[in-house]
DNA sequence: GCCCAGGTATAAA
DNA sequence: TTTATACATGGG
């Protein structure tokens, strides 16, 4: 992998495994918005527009330094999916096939607080909904920069009440947002800590605040703390598991679970006929 | 109108 | 411990 600067951006030689519709477009970040096969999207407080060639990637708008610092670690450029594809070829055929339908996913390195705001804001919620929902909530609550909004911090919404939040239209979501705002800004909720504890205690520290259950507990973790083991499972998903894996337990699915449980979330939504 | 959406809190059995 | 229902909103 080498990057080099360009024009607008820079140029990433070498990048294998990467479907940027798969990777950005497929319900664990909701910022991201394809035109004309170019994605552009707000992370880390800067606005991006990211492409392929079929070749090498494209990020424009961004800096060498940015892309060492900040892009090349939101993309996960560093971990060797296709070494992680081949292992969970092994586990199962069914897994083989899933692998092979959506190759290019990987799973992004979002920040901790939006990761987790972001699933409270999922739960019982469509996508194009939930784009929405988040859409306002940056416009009203988040920085503005250049023509751009930032993420808004915890520490923004922890000074507001659930009925502040009416603007965003989540409904009885409100609350749970700053309930989970406070507890992050004040530290009783730690996020940093659930980089590193065990699955378990992270999932139980994220489960204090309400609105927080086991589903977006695994999808913060998974997508805002990158622990891959994580292994989020809804209904959709648990059908899919039932019918495909009929033997198999959550612990089956190895180190990888929370990658595995990609591959297979794509390939079942993708073909819902194989529930039939 | 009715149903559902990458769920969870709450009450009741 | 397991099962049923409400919850806000908006698209199909």
């Amino acid at each position: 992998m080498e990057c080099l600067k360009t024009e607008n951006g820079v140029k990433i030689t070498g990048v294998s495994d990467l479907d940027l519709a798969q990777t950005l477009d497929c319900g664990q970040s909701f910022r991201w918005v394809e035109n004309s096969g170019k994605f552009s999207g707000v992370a880390f407080r800067r606005k991006v527009i990211v492409y392929s060639d079929g070749e090498n990637l494209y990020i424009d708008n961004t800096t060498e330094e940015d892309f060492e610092n900040i892009w090349k670690n939101y993309l996960d450029l560093e971990l060797d999916y296709g070494k992680i594809r081949g292992q969970i070829s092994e586990i199962h055929p069914i897994l083989k096939e899933a692998c092979a339908y959506a190759p290019g996913i990987r799973i992004l390195r979002q920040e901790p607080w939006e990761a987790l705001c972001s699933f409270i804001i999922s739960q019982n919620n469509n996508i194009k909904r939930i784009k929405g929902i988040i859409e306002r909530l940056c416009e009203n609550f988040g920085e503005k920069i250049d023509d751009f909004y930032a993420f808004p911090t915890a520490e923004t919404l922890a000074s507001l009440s659930p009925e502040d939040l009416s603007p965003i239209r989540a409904g009885f979501r409100h609350k749970y947002i700053i309930d989970g705002a406070r507890k992050v800004a004040s530290g009783e909720v730690d996020l940093e800590k659930c980089r590193n504890i065990g699955y378990d205690e992270a999932r139980a520290e994220l489960m204090k605040i309400k609105g927080v259950g086991g589903k977006v507990a695994d999808c913060a973790l998974l997508f805002g703390l990158h622990r891959i083991e994580a292994f989020p499972v809804d209904v959709w998903m648990r059908r899919a598991l039932e019918k495909l894996f009929p033997n198999m337990t959550e612990n089956d699915f190895g180190d990888y679970a929370g990658i595995a449980q990609q591959y297979i979330f794509h390939y079942s939504r993708m073909h819902p006929e194989i529930f039939i």
